[in-house]
DNA sequence: ACAGCCGTAGCAAGCGCTTTCTATGCGGTA
DNA sequence: TACCGCATAGAAAGCGCTTGCTACGGCTGT
């Protein structure tokens, strides 16, 4: 069978007390009694019962990273740098204590699969959770989270928003990190502006999301401020945040509204989508048409012509994330830090062409 | 406090027993009892305490998945494929059973994270682990991994590789996916061969991984057998599997080498780097220069001018590793399947000009 | 010289669940 | 009518660990 704490007690002539002790550090331990044990511990090759340890002290070292989808190097980019803080392996430290277990939860962006990946959190006792990504408006679906949420945070667990704005009615949140994705929109808008387009195409994400309305609201802000608010329902068409999708919005955002001389995509990946269609229809990218995406992806300074966009700190914001989780940092001021977006100009933008 | 099974079994005027064999379904209890201890438990809002269930049970719900970089779209594609059909919430089933908690452990490519991430698996009584990407060569590691996997195999855990070669020494898994890298990497070589270039350049990957040594074997067997190998060294260039190292390793190769007509990148991310440094030196691709990657990531299609590729089904593969993993597909015949690799011409590779 | 401490180590009581074994009530059979 | 077996429920013994409390020397202080 497994060698058990039991095993290791006797083979190094102490109490199982004294090496459950040893192991966790938490107690003193004569040095030599210690090295004892850790010999033991060697010799035998023993590894602590997960389970066991966790009934006993009542919490565990998991950690949760719940994204919309995994593929998606935005997710990706955060999720990463959120587990590299919280720790699992190699976190520095060399010693336990910190060892926690990150682990990431695809969603695939389905309210049902969020709720239950947190309660099979809430059910390994999770040390803590990190929610990434924007969040759906369904007022029955974010009742039920703060409801989650806030069982799972008296059971003990720290839950971390990143990317994603504070939930409404939900104050066991250790902190919430949000981008400021309507002040990044209104940017990108205004350069479209301000280089002379008038009427612009926006693809949308799907509907519901908290990002897709944030960025859709900046958008329109910077139209509105510029005198150029029409119909803006004829110029906006919404699809899931993918590149199939950016593809055919734009070629149905095309179709329907050819004077456009611009398109700003929901994001990187839409863009790539709407450059490909823009392509499609024998236009060239910014001579004929500019197009502008959002979140500043890797591929993004890569694309040909290199996509303008809005830089977002993925990388910092997950490890700031990962961070607050394993309490490594002091929240922020009421637990609310809005992180900034930056314009990135590149080449897929340009004047509009005089006609 | 939180609810128990006493509790519940309490409220519902039955043993704990009963509760246990309600929730786990695997013992006759009368639809009377079940019915009433089913109300209980959602009129308590009960939630399973996982470490005790898996204390007692000796067995967990935890399946591990280890990538070597989240954010790569490569090991994103396959982990989420696995986890979806690994289950976690929303397999279909609906019914709990079937309900594992898929996470996903990011190594960094560290051979010292995977042992740790491995451990830690070990320590929760992981019921599966999926190891996805390539392998290190080195032989310590090797042997250490072996040693660790036959532990966990015979804790009961369920192994299976996806997109790595089986490990020498290591019977205990269950099943092994390895992609067609050396004949993926041959065909596409073939391919530029058949285009007429003769001088060509490779941006290979790390060394001491599988998946670099095999695809430049494929690249090589492809040059020898056209009996175009010469000093291969001088046209090779190593590097991670990043945008930033096939950038840099591509300016190097063609200020090392500036009659290359073709660049065989290690990977699609590598190719795209290798495409900017092409760029960068004013020359055009493919009219210049040939480029081509490997993987066949959603972004290439994207990029212009399209990429040449060689597309690994990741997707399918990933799923077909978590079903091998969930015991739900019968492992290929040896354990070992090898997953084939389909060149996808497009336009980044041309014949060489004429000059 | 003795009381009181501090530094260590052990005892033992759980943590909340699963599961074997035992008990009970019922219907069917002789 | 009495017996046996089946279907169902309960009792209780752990699973392997943590931790509050107790025990025990040797030191210090007066």
């Amino acid at each position: 069978m497994t060698v058990t704490l039991a095993d290791v007690a006797a083979r190094a002539r102490v109490s199982p007390a004294t090496v459950s002790r040893v192991l966790n550090g938490n107690y003193p331990v004569a040095s030599s009694t210690r090295e004892r044990v850790l010999r033991a511990v060697d010799d035998l090759d023993y590894v602590l019962n997960g389970p066991a340890s966790s009934l006993a002290a009542a919490t565990s070292d998991l950690v949760g990273i719940l994204v919309n989808d995994i593929a998606d190097p935005f997710f990706g980019i955060m999720a990463g740098a959120a587990q590299s803080e919280i720790g699992g392996p190699g976190d520095g430290s060399g010693r336990a204590g910190g060892e926690k277990l990150a682990v990431v939860c695809n969603t695939g962006g389905s309210p049902e699969r969020e709720l239950t990946y947190l309660t099979l959190l809430q059910r390994q006792r999770a040390a803590a959770v990190v929610l990434t990504g924007g969040a759906l408006e369904d007022p029955a679906h974010q009742a039920a989270m703060a409801v989650k949420l806030a069982k799972l945070a008296d059971a003990g667990t720290r839950i971390v928003f990143c990317g994603r704005p504070p939930l409404p009615g939900t104050d066991a949140v250790v902190a919430a990190l949000a981008f400021d994705n309507r002040g990044g929109a209104r940017r990108i808008t205004e350069h479209l502006i301000a280089l002379g387009h008038r009427r612009i195409g926006y693809v949308a994400g799907p509907v519901e999301r908290t990002t897709t309305r944030h960025r859709l609201e900046g958008h329109r802000e910077a139209m509105k401020a510029a005198g150029l608010y029409g119909d803006e329902e004829s110029v906006t068409v919404h699809g899931p945040y993918d590149r199939r999708s950016g593809y055919d919005a734009t070629l149905e955002l095309l179709r329907r509204e050819p004077d456009v001389t611009a398109v700003v995509a929901a994001n990187d990946t839409v863009a790539l989508g709407a450059c490909a269609a823009v392509r499609e229809r024998g236009l060239r990218i910014p001579e004929d048409i500019s197009v502008a995406g959002f979140d500043d992806l890797p591929f993004s300074v890569d694309a040909v012509p290199a996509l303008t966009t809005v830089r977002l700190p993925l990388f910092e914001a997950g490890a700031r994330a990962g961070r607050l989780a394993m309490g490594k940092e002091t929240p922020p001021p009421g637990g609310i830090a809005t992180i900034g977006a930056e314009l990135m100009e590149r080449g897929s933008t340009a004047p509009p062409r005089l006609d």
